[in-house]
DNA sequence: GCGAGTAAGTCAGCATTGTTGACATATTTC
DNA sequence: GAAATATGTCAACAATGCTGACTTACTCGC
């Protein structure tokens, strides 16, 4: 008689197929939402939206980025980059560079103060990320990252732990 | 010596200010990238975005869900609502039947086809996460959902977790 | 039963951010 | 010098948010 009572209260282990996690499903939209969410309001006050911080984020862990490195990471087209990114260039937070070897190429970086929003944006989604980890327990900070890290497509997941390492040699900015 | 070494090391116990989870804040971008784009292709071939994919999974995972705790949920005005809402309506998805205590209200349910999508895009995501927590470890989902569950608002949090295990008595629907 | 309040629907217009397609410019490479 | 590459730009469109104004249907309190 215990056995399929321990059955029925864990449906991760009853028989195939095996049962959705609805609950993390649903727990990664309720955190998405209002991780960005309170970004936005921030990014409110400067006319810029969700896109802007994207630009804006990357440009500032990775100095000297390139137009086709930054389409490659936002996977988006290049006329939805330029759109934002003329605003964050004619709003003085983002410089252009022409490149070194090749000419043709821009070198993104902030400006003294695309550098200040890019941390003051930082700096809510911290506080919020902290507060979770401490509430969850400090331990969980590695479960959680090799768990996102573990959502990233196989094909990009390579790159995409290149990319954080690179911008976290950088150095903290704070 | 060593102890110097070892703040560098753990830049969170460095001196104040802390220096932000640039790691974790750049994962979530990636995996929610990646755990909706997925979504996306198979949305696509309904016609539906992922506005459609928001309602029709609270739906099915809630039957008798209203139009106004549907706003509540998903946070967005009720013209955006009725959009995406109506499209689903009139493809079969979802239907709508007057209230019982109260006639004014929509009580939302999805049809036999509405369920066989949910569950087919409920499917393909928890695919993506039973990878991601069997490569981090298993011991790591209790860990992520009280992570995820702490990145959720203060205010709106015994909400959703009110809300993640009223779907969740309902059972898997596999 | 009547008036106020509530749940939902709708019309119109607009902003952001994504898309495709076509074409221009500057630079490098062979 | 020709072809390839990196980037910029114009135009149009789609999805999904928003505000504001108004309607319909129903419930509730008196």
């Amino acid at each position: 008689m215990s056995a399929p009572a321990l059955q029925r209260l864990d449906p991760v282990r009853s028989t195939s197929p095996v049962a959705a996690p609805y609950d993390l499903i649903e727990l990664i939209f309720f955190a998405y939402r209002d991780f960005v969410g309170e970004a936005d309001l921030v990014l409110a006050t400067y006319g810029f939206g969700r896109a802007h911080h994207r630009v804006l984020h990357f440009v500032d862990r990775l100095p000297g980025l390139t137009i086709a490195e930054l389409l490659d990471i936002l996977r988006i087209t290049k006329q939805s980059l330029n759109r934002v990114l003329r605003d964050l260039v004619d709003g003085g937070f983002i410089e252009q560079r022409a490149g070194v070897a090749d000419r043709r190429r821009r070198l993104l970086v902030t400006t003294r103060s695309g550098e200040a929003l890019a941390r003051e944006l930082a700096r809510v989604q911290s506080a919020r990320i902290a507060q979770a980890l401490s509430e969850a327990g400090e331990d969980t900070r590695s479960a959680v990252a090799r768990f996102l890290a573990g959502m990233v497509g196989e094909s990009d997941r390579a790159h995409v732990l290149e990319l954080v390492a690179r911008g976290r040699i950088n150095g903290p900015h704070l």
